[in-house]
DNA sequence: TTTTATGCAAAAGATTTGCATCACG
DNA sequence: CGTGATGCAAATCTTTTGCATAAAA
């Protein structure tokens, strides 16, 4: 469970070409202290408490740079895009459908899956997702 | 890939006691008709081309019904829900990033991983996700 | 100084809700 | 007939866009 941190990331952002804003800062700092994935809106009600100067639309647009640089990783929530610090290494996820905890996972790969699949048929096979979903430890014992 | 066709789900509406409306047939012949997935707006559209009298908020509002009745599977579309009829079996998918065509495929479940990962984590595990895409022979070809 | 970033306001979509009317069973 | 379903219009939300201003580098 490899993770940049948050000045890996605004290393990353300067070097794609990007200005080091306080307000990219502000949000890169929210969404490293953060385990639990961040819609837009949430991430922007957060900010908002320390720094209600910073507008939604950059929110939006921050997160829109730092998933096209693969800094981020877009999860859904319902209707609604949901995202978190991307690991460095290939993982996969696992969900708490209490407080929304995701815990990275590496290995357990499906890729002798995919074999067999592309085979039967037809398909490239490009991408896979292995999710898993239940209650951590803590929201279990407080049901 | 057993899936139940347009009767059986009319059946399973009728049984749960909702009514079998014009507009409810109408709604699910077109996802019958359909193996990719399909949003309620798209889904709406098709369905005005020969029921122009349908309304978008009856699309909504049966596509939750079907959803909550369990014979429709949701995927998301981007940040837009898209819907498929359910089989009936427990599967997984495989998805075409060309034309959105939506691919079963039962067994290669990951229940081992699961059991593992419950020992690691601590987490208890209710639900997993098991999703390839890629590319299916005619958008590979055509690319 | 130059270029990019920001915030606001407005626009664009998607989805939900209130309500009067309609029609399945 | 009676209750649930429909359609419309309006309300909500989320996300995007245009534009004048501010501020990184």
């Amino acid at each position: 469970m490899t993770k940049k941190n948050e000045f890996g990331i605004l290393e990353s952002l300067r070097q794609a070409g990007y200005k080091l804003t306080p307000q990219r800062r502000a949000i890169i700092t929210e969404l490293s202290s953060s385990t639990a994935t961040l819609t837009p809106t949430g991430l922007h009600r957060r900010l908002s408490v320390d720094r209600p100067d910073i507008g939604l639309v950059t929110v939006y647009r921050t997160l829109d740079i730092l998933t096209e640089l693969g800094l981020l990783c877009r999860f859904n929530e319902g209707t609604v895009p949901a995202y978190k610090l991307a690991g460095t290494e290939h993982h996969h996820h696992l969900v708490c459908r209490g407080c929304g905890l995701v815990t990275d996972f590496s290995g357990y790969c499906p890729h002798e899956t995919a074999t067999v699949l592309e085979e039967e048929t037809g398909f490239r096979i490009t991408e896979h997702r292995l999710e898993f979903a239940g209650y951590c430890r803590q929201c279990e014992a407080e049901k």
